[in-house]
RNA sequence: GGGCCGGUGGAGCAGCGGAGUGCUCGUCUCCCUGUCACGGAGAAGGUCGCGGGUUCAAAUCCCGUCCGGCCCGCCA
C-alpha cells in the first residue's frame, strides 16, 4: 500500500490509507487511545478502540513520543463536536487497523512541540535534530528553501548565471580575520576559506558571463553575534556592463518579486529610498538606520539604499584604509583627488559603493567595481602596500584585468539575515540548519576537536608543547 | 581582548545564610470511550557546574575556574 501524507486525508474521507511519521501524543482514555501523527506535511489524529482487536490496542498503549510507526486505517470524517479547527485535518480522523512501529525513540530531552524560546539554545543546538522537529523551526528551514528557490527563478529569468567558486582558495589580506586550512602537500603553505569570493566573481565577468550569482558560502573568523555566525550565505552577484542604477534596479525587482509572492503579508516600499552617507550619518547617526515608521511593526520593511561612501577611513592608528572594499570604484569627479597627498581631500572622496539596509540591519554591501588597474594600483598604494605586496597579494588578479576586463558591479545580500528578519526570529541561527553556538562550536558534533598525531604530522604541524 | 547576566531532578524556572524547600512540563504505574496542552490518583528522579575560602551552619556570601547568553572591540 502506498503511502500517504497526513495533509491529503481530507481528501480522502471513508478510503484506506497508510500513513507514517513520528508520534507527536498520546492520549489514552482507557478504552480509547488517540495518537497525534505528524509527518512532512502537518499532524493528523488517530485513533484506537479497545474491545476490538486486542493485540493492535495492546501495541497502541506502548506508543510512546517520537516513536516512528506506519499506522493504516480508514479516514474517518469526525461528527460535528468531534472537529478540531486549530488542526488542518482537524475535521477527520484515522481509525487506525493495523500499527507497525519503524522505530523506537529514548525519552527526548525536551519536548518536541515546546513553545519557542522556552527551551535553552545549548539544549536546542546539541539535538539539533529533534529541535528542527519543532513546527516553527521546519518552517523557517523550509521557507529558506523557498527563498532561495524564487531567486534563482527570478535570477535565471534575467539571464544569470549560477557559477560555484572554491572554498580552498587564497588568503585576502585586508578585512575580516581568515579561516585558514594547512596544506599536506606543501607544508607551511594555507589555503584560505573565502570571506566572499569577490575576486572570482569580477574574474567571472572577465571570462564574459556578464552575469553572475552563486548562493555562496562565506568564512571570517571573527568573535559572533546573534546576526553573525562564522559561516554564512550570500546571494552573491555581479554584472556587466551596468552602472549603480542598474544594480539597485535589479535587486529592488529581486526583493520585491520574491517577497511579494512569499510573504503577501509584508509591505515594502514601491521604490527604496535613497540616502546619502553622509546624510544617513548625521541624521540617523548610523549607516544603517531603521525607518521604519512603527519600530514595533514586523511586516513592515523598511529597504532603503545608502549610497556615496567614503573611499578612505582612518584607522585608530590615524592610518589610511579603505572605507567599504578596496575594490570599489571612486566617483568619476573624485578620480583626480587619488592623486592627492592632502589626507583631508582624500577623505573627502566618495565612492560608487552602496549598501542595502533593512529595518536596521545592514543586508548588502555592494559596488561598482575599479576595472582600470591603474586606478587599482593607486588605490592598494594608497592603502600603504608597496609594489611588492601588491604583485604578492592581488598580482594574478590584476594580471587578468590586462586582458579585456568589461566595467561591472555587483552586491551579496546576507540570505541569513533577511530571511531572520522576514521570518520574525531574533537571531540568524534560527534561519540556520546547524548554526555554531557564540563560541564557535557545533555542539552536535563537537568540533573543532584535536586533530590525530598521524593528521598533524602529515600536514607537518608540530604541536604547542 | 573587555563588560554585563546566567548555570538548581530529563526540560524550563523559583528559592539567595538555617532540613534538597517549591512550581510548570516531561517520565513511570494504575484508573478513565471523544480527547486534541485530555483528565484523575500515586511514584521515581538531585554531588544545587567544579575547586577553594568565610561561617556553628553555604544552593545562598567571597575568591578562582569551567560552561553558556547578550553587548563592546572586531566584522574588506
Amino acid at each position: 500500500m502506498e503511502r500517504t501524507l497526513v495533509a491529503k486525508t481530507p481528501e480522502l474521507v471513508g478510503q484506506k490509507v497508510l500513513v507514517k511519521g513520528w508520534v507527536q501524543a498520546r492520549r489514552d482514555h482507557g478504552k480509547l487511545i488517540f495518537i497525534d501523527l505528524r509527518d512532512r506535511s502537518g499532524l493528523m489524529q488517530v485513533v484506537f478502540w479497545g474491545g476490538g482487536d486486542e493485540a493492535l490496542f495492546k501495541k497502541a498503549d506502548s506508543l510512546r513520543s517520537e516513536y516512528v510507526v506506519a499506522i493504516s486505517g480508514t479516514v474517518q470524517k469526525r461528527s460535528e463536536n468531534q472537529v478540531n479547527k486549530d488542526l488542518p485535518t482537524g475535521m477527520v480522523e484515522l481509525a487506525a487497523e493495523t500499527l507497525e512501529v519503524l522505530a523506537e525513540s529514548a525519552t527526548p530531552p525536551f519536548e518536541i512541540d515546546a513553545v519557542p524560546g522556552e527551551v535553552g539554545e545549548n539544549t536546542r543546538l546539541q539535538y539539533r535534530y529533534l529541535d528542527l522537529r519543532n513546527p516553527r523551526m521546519a518552517r523557517n528551514i523550509r521557507m529558506r528553501h523557498k527563498f532561495i528557490k524564487e531567486i534563482r527563478n527570478f535570477l535565471d529569468s534575467e539571464g544569470f548565471v549560477e557559477i560555484e567558486t572554491p572554498i580552498l582558495t587564497k588568503s585576502s589580506p585586508e578585512g575580516a580575520r581568515d579561516f585558514l586550512v594547512p596544506s599536506r602537500l606543501h607544508h607551511g603553505e594555507f589555503y584560505a576559506l573565502p570571506q566572499a569570493p569577490q575576486q572570482f566573481k569580477q574574474i567571472a565577468m572577465i571570462a564574459g558571463f556578464e552575469k553572475y550569482y552563486q548562493i555562496a558560502h562565506c568564512f571570517r573568523d571573527e568573535d559572533l553575534r546573534g546576526d553573525r555566525q562564522p559561516e554564512f550565505t550570500q546571494l552573491d552577484m555581479e554584472m556587466s556592463f551596468v552602472d549603480q542604477e542598474d544594480v539597485l534596479e535589479i535587486n529592488e525587482r529581486l526583493f520585491q518579486t520574491v517577497i511579494a509572492k512569499l510573504y503577501p503579508d509584508k509591505k515594502m516600499p514601491k521604490k527604496f529610498p535613497r540616502l546619502i552617507y553622509d546624510e544617513a550619518i548625521s541624521k540617523y547617526k548610523s549607516d544603517k538606520p531603521d525607518l521604519r515608521k512603527n519600530k514595533d511593526d514586523n511586516d513592515e520593511l523598511a529597504f532603503a539604499w545608502i549610497t556615496e561612501f567614503p573611499v578612505f577611513e582612518k584607522d585608530e592608528s590615524g592610518k589610511l584604509t579603505f572605507a567599504h572594499n578596496p575594490f570599489a570604484a571612486p566617483k568619476d569627479e573624485d578620480l583626480e583627488k587619488l592623486y592627492s597627498d592632502d589626507e583631508k581631500t582624500l577623505l573627502s572622496m566618495r565612492s560608487k559603493a552602496y549598501d542595502l539596509v533593512l529595518n536596521g540591519y545592514e543586508l548588502s554591501s555592494g559596488s561598482i567595481r575599479i576595472h582600470d588597474m591603474q586606478i587599482q594600483r593607486r588605490v592598494f598604494e594608497m592603502m600603504g602596500l608597496n609594489e611588492h605586496q601588491i604583485k604578492e597579494r592581488f598580482g594574478n588578479f590584476i594580471e587578468a584585468f590586462k586582458y579585456g576586463a568589461p566595467p561591472h558591479g555587483g552586491m551579496a545580500p546576507g540570505l541569513d539575515r533577511i530571511l531572520m528578519i522576514l521570518q520574525e526570529e531574533p537571531t540568524i541561527r534560527e534561519v540556520i540548519a546547524f548554526p555554531k553556538n557564540g563560541e564557535m562550536r557545533d555542539l552536535m558534533f563537537g568540533s573543532p576537536s584535536p586533530a590525530t598525531p598521524e593528521q598533524l604530522r602529515e600536514l607537518g604541524i608540530k604541536t604547542v608543547e
